[in-house]
DNA sequence: GCCGTTTTCGGCCCGACTGTTTTCAGTCG
């Protein structure tokens, strides 16, 4: 089996911490982390590249001596020069870089001279009171550590962005009660609508002497304020979320959304070019020597740079400053290209509405159609439809069809691809649906070329048209099953057949890296809810934002067809 | 360790907040 991206991007991660720790070159430790996180962002596997006889220093941020490695780590599985570090320095050292206050240099000092290796040994430093009489250190900063030596047991969390955006609105509702409050805008990952936040930064703008930071670390679910400033606030909430909140003024909003909403990776190229440019970004504005030639709104501040826009959800450095310079920036697909949604359950088998309440609800939100795919009878726990029960369904669509103006639903079904690969209901029904959703939700656990047959099987049969959350993954709950999706999206395309990108919060599946993939290979693709109840319809945004991560076009989305024309690629002819 | 329209050496994004200091180092984002 050839080590993944992400194994080898783990090496080096963990090599920059441990020379961190030993007070290496900080540059050289910088190189290493930015080289993990190039290899983590690459669309295809090192592995193949080198056996390609690619040429890795081609990569930004991967010079010779990186590759060198890169090809050590491929032929022996191992990286002498992290175990070279290991042996001299503990490995559970790096635990407690993970307690908030403690870096690396603080770390290095905790064990040079209390020989402090592990959790329990700072605990015990701590309650002892020996840290406090450390140079640097302070009876603060051993409260600190004891308030914060949990997280390092934790590990990192992070927050379902659909989680993140209910505490946020929250919070924003807050504060909008005190006066003076003009912009407020949330920043970070999860204006980047990246699937999950580890924690909130919300800018705001205000008029006069407003007293909104008092009002913010007074907030009902803060359970500790982390730091107080006049511009800068931070606290953690009682659910674990870290919120900081940041006061600027309106002239240097926008340089502040655009610096905050980040990707660090972003903005690094961002400045970069600047700098080429004879000008300086900071989260104040624009410069050109002590001129401020831009910063209230952010569009300016690409501007500035000759860019044209790049919306949030892009700026992640994956080649959108370069495609931006080049005026190739793609055409996202937006909401409003979206015409129906093609996954939907009724109460008929584990949904909660009834047939006419989510036609309904798709007519509310200006859809052309929508699908009903109920389960099949392999889905017990949902009562599965068999075919009985669904051609009495379809005859109840047809009739509410009659008699419904201005959306059509769509008679579907999400068949289950059995263990066999073969579909979980008869061809003689299938053939008289609209369409058919197919998905794997049992059997996780097939190898990875078991799994891919199944499914290529299962592409076979003539009725197949849409692959539902291919991965199956259910994000901080169950990792995706293995399978090979490049395969899987070439057999789609020859076959025209679709893949779904699911909508669902905690799905997300496809993920954005998989939409780029499905980009690059030209495979179809649909936007679907898989909504459970008449509300559960307006998740799509959340799809979306999803393809939008992933570059995709409103071409290359076939719900954004109208009806006549959906249903010609649903005939896979 | 990487990189090059200051190109093979000498830079490397940059500012806020805290605590321990008395001018700053460490951490964080």
């Amino acid at each position: 089996m050839a080590i993944s991206n992400s194994e080898i991007a783990d090496l080096f991660d963990e090599l920059a911490d441990l020379l961190d720790i030993e007070g290496e070159n900080p540059y050289k430790v910088r190189a290493y982390r930015n080289a993990a996180r190039i290899i983590r962002g690459l669309p295809c596997s090192l592995a193949e590249m080198v056996a390609d006889g690619e040429d890795l220093t081609r990569l930004p941020g991967i010079g010779e001596r990186i590759a060198r490695k890169i090809e050590t780590i491929l032929r022996t599985g191992r990286l002498p020069q992290l175990e070279q570090a290991l042996a001299r320095t503990p490995p559970t050292l790096l635990q407690l870089l993970r307690i908030d206050g403690l870096g690396p240099k603080r770390v290095k000092a905790l064990f040079s001279t209390l020989d402090v290796k592990t959790l329990e040994d700072l605990e015990r430093a701590a309650r002892q009171g020996k840290i406090r009489h450390l140079p640097g250190f302070g009876p603060k900063i051993e409260e600190l550590i004891l308030r914060h030596l949990d997280q390092a047991l934790e590990g990192e969390r992070r927050y379902l962005r659909f989680e993140a955006e209910g505490i946020a609105n929250a919070l924003i509702a807050h504060l909008r009660q005190v006066l003076g409050i003009d912009r407020i805008e949330v920043a970070g990952s999860y204006r980047r609508w990246k699937e999950t936040v580890g924690d909130l930064d919300i800018l705001v703008t205000v008029c006069g002497d407003s007293p909104v930071m008092d009002r913010f670390v007074a907030y009902e679910g803060v359970a500790e304020v982390l730091s107080r400033g006049t511009t800068r606030s931070s606290v953690r909430l009682r659910n674990g979320m870290q919120v900081d909140l940041r006061v600027v003024a309106s002239e240097s909003f926008g340089a502040a959304l655009q610096y905050f909403t980040g990707s660090k990776a972003h903005n690094i190229e961002i400045r970069t070019l600047a700098v080429k440019q004879g000008l300086k970004i900071n989260e104040y504005g624009v410069f050109r020597g002590e001129t401020r030639v831009a910063g209230e709104e952010e569009s300016d501040v690409y501007a500035c740079l000759g860019l044209p826009y790049i919306v949030p959800e892009l700026r992640e450095g994956r080649g959108e400053v370069e495609a931006a310079q080049q005026r190739q920036l793609p055409k996202l697909v937006t909401l409003a290209d979206i015409r129906g949604d093609l996954h939907a359950h009724t109460r008929e088998t584990d949904g909660r509405d009834d047939l006419e309440t989510m036609a309904l609800a798709a007519r509310a939100l200006g859809y052309e159609y929508l699908a009903i795919t109920d389960h099949s009878r392999r889905v017990t726990v949902a009562r599965g439809l068999d075919e009985k029960r669904l051609r009495a369904q379809m005859a109840a669509i047809d009739t509410l069809n009659d008699r419904l103006e201005g959306i059509t639903l769509l008679k579907g079904i999400e068949v289950d691809i059995l263990e066999n690969g073969r579909l979980d209901l008869p061809d003689s029904v299938l053939k008289d649906l609209d369409l058919r959703v197919c998905s794997v939700h049992y059997r996780f656990n097939l190898s990875k070329r078991k799994q891919t047959e199944r499914i290529l099987r299962a592409m076979d049969n003539p009725y197949f048209n849409i692959l539902a959350h291919p991965t199956g993954r259910l994000i901080n709950k169950r990792r995706p099953y293995a399978v090979d999706l490049p395969r899987i999206m070439a057999a789609a395309k020859e076959r025209g057949c679709l893949l779904e990108i699911n909508a669902q919060p905690e799905r997300l599946d496809l993920n954005d890296e998989h939409c780029l993939m499905a980009r690059d290979l030209g495979v179809k693709l649909v936007i679907s809810t898989d909504a459970h109840t008449a509300t559960g319809l307006q998740l799509m945004r959340y799809g979306v934002a999803q393809a939008r991560r992933g570059w995709l076009e409103k071409d290359q989305i076939v719900n954004t067809l109208p009806l006549a024309q959906l249903r010609q690629v649903l005939a896979r002819t």
